[in-house]
DNA sequence: CAATCTTTGTGCACACGTTCACAAACGCAT
DNA sequence: ATGCGTTTGTGAACGTGTGCACAAAGATTG
């Protein structure tokens, strides 16, 4: 087991969330916080309130201020936070003061856009090696880095201390390179194929799916249509007397009445979609 | 607001989540069961029970008849879930059974790599348009498609009915991008920038952040690290005892036992990076 | 038809995450 | 020193998500 994305399998018997605990939704913000307060730090800015920096964050300056109290208390009442030394603790906890070199398996389309990122480097994750499997590609060099054949990563990984691998091959070859990789000795692994990897305990993985993605932000998008479809159905009338009373009348259905445009197509999937109560296509035995 | 993650905006007044709405946790899984049923689908097979399916999809077989309990009650008891019928039922329910057209902008390393990837239009997602702001980049072609130009957003998100915007511009372009397929119509935004965007209420964003992947991985790693540490410091005597007590003896520390070359890679990391209490390289005020 | 076996659907308890609201702490002015 | 305005840190309430455990429902067999 151990495979989704909130799969801390080293969990093992720890009393509660306290005393070196981080909750993992706070981990998980942690890295939000760090760019703004790299961004502010670059701009020269001494300190700042948890309210600007929830807003840099895009978060509720009330989580930010208790994310922080897992950290400790490094805020000055009345003041706010020291912006240097708050980039300095949370990359100590993150264990960004360490470099992690990265093996990237799989240099193909993303393979190689992943390569050219310079986000990667910027902290502290150094790319130790490419790998692929191919020998066409074997031996071409993406971001000026050489390709490299899989027969090295063992190799390359006990050489230059690897334990994160990043697996960008094709979802057929993913569980073989994961299995590969952990032999070797990766302990974090992060998948971009769409597959469901399966590691022994002690393994992280996190995985990135373009598609699931897509295929949320659909049933958002689908949710949103029916709902205007039903507020357009419930009351047309007044629509009709709001869009005819001239500049003083005040808008009846402000979300809907901002993009018009907009509410006639989302009527149109409505209506080729059916919210609701459609024949199935297959029914079941 | 309505930036982060499970930030679904339109949440206006909604009694419970009961009655059509499924929750979004619910949601995010809908199209991993999905993956794994088509995956069955295609080997013929007619029928899964939930255990077999929780397996395929990793993840509880509890949480996964919870899950489709939302949907309705498309099981047998006995039996299991049809497979041909689950998949017309999730795929209606996130909306998959219309064509969702896509734009994306920003037509570098990432978008290329986007614009190539055949999972795309695997599930009703079609790549309406490339579009770029590089007069060096536009007139180019990527997977066949041409790459225009950002003057043309607003025509073809209005031709194409297009909701969804995917952003792979540079961080300092993307808020900009954002606003400009916003006010063009767009509903729902994918962004691989690593930027914290701001939409008005109706507008869906989800995030895709490499570094922030990497970030959480670097964290359980260290802590992976640390707890070795801690346990080599607090029994080392058992573990050389164990190490020369002969094949007969049972394992006393069976985590860092099986992979040893790991855990000398840990402990270095953990003595170079000093656990706790480390000294701030700069104090607060 | 009854007995048995399998598997679903869900009530319930608990864990986790979010948000409110406010006392305590601090800087600063007087 | 004292008071005032500001902002942190956190207790407490609430909401969401997870997983156990089991009754009910259907299949299957005799
Ligand atoms: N391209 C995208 O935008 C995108 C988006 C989301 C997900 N993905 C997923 O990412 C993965 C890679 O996508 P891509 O478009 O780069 O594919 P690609 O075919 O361009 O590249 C795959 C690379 O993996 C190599 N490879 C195959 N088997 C291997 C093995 N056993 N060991 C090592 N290397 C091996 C191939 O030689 C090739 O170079 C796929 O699983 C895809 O589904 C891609
Ligand atoms: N390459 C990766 O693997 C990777 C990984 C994670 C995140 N990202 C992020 O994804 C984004 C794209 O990365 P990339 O490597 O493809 O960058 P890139 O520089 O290769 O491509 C960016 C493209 O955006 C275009 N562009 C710039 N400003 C624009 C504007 N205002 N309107 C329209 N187009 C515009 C540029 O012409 C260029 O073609 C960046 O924000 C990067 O941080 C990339």
């Amino acid at each position: 087991m151990a495979t989704g994305r909130p799969t801390h399998t080293a969990d093992r018997g720890r009393p509660a969330n306290r005393g070196r605990g981080i909750p993992e939704a706070t981990v998980a913000r942690l890295p939000l916080y760090l760019r703004a307060l790299t961004a502010l730090s670059e701009r020269s800015v001494p300190t700042v309130s948890s309210e600007e920096l929830a807003s840099a964050a895009g978060v509720n300056s009330a989580k930010l201020r208790k994310d922080f109290s897992y950290l400790g208390s490094y805020g000055t009442r009345g003041v706010g936070y020291d912006v240097e030394y708050l980039v300095y603790q949370i990359s100590r906890e993150l264990g960004l003061t360490q470099d992690w070199p990265v093996v990237i398996v799989g240099i193909g389309n993303l393979g190689h856009a992943l390569a050219n990122y310079g986000g990667f480097a910027s902290r502290g994750f150094r790319v130790a090696a490419l790998l692929d499997a191919d020998p066409a590609v074997v031996g071409t060099s993406a971001a000026g880095l050489p390709v490299r054949h899989m027969d090295e990563l063992e190799d390359i990984v006990e050489d230059e201390q690897v334990s994160i691998g990043v697996i960008t091959t094709p979802p057929g070859a993913a569980q073989q390179v994961c299995d590969r990789l952990v032999a070797a000795g990766v302990t974090s692994i992060l998948n971009f194929a769409p597959t469901v990897l399966s590691v022994p305990d002690g393994v992280d993985v996190r995985k990135v799916d373009l598609s699931i993605e897509l295929q949320i932000l659909a049933f958002h998008e689908q949710r949103k249509a029916g709902e205007e479809a039903e507020q357009a159905l419930a009351a047309p009338a007044a629509a009709k007397a709001a869009a005819s009373s001239g500049p003083s009348s005040e808008p009846v259905v402000p979300a809907a009445a901002d993009r018009p445009a907009r509410t006639a197509a989302k009527l149109r999937r409505a209506a080729a979609s059916g919210t609701d109560g459609d024949l199935p296509a297959v029914m079941p035995a």
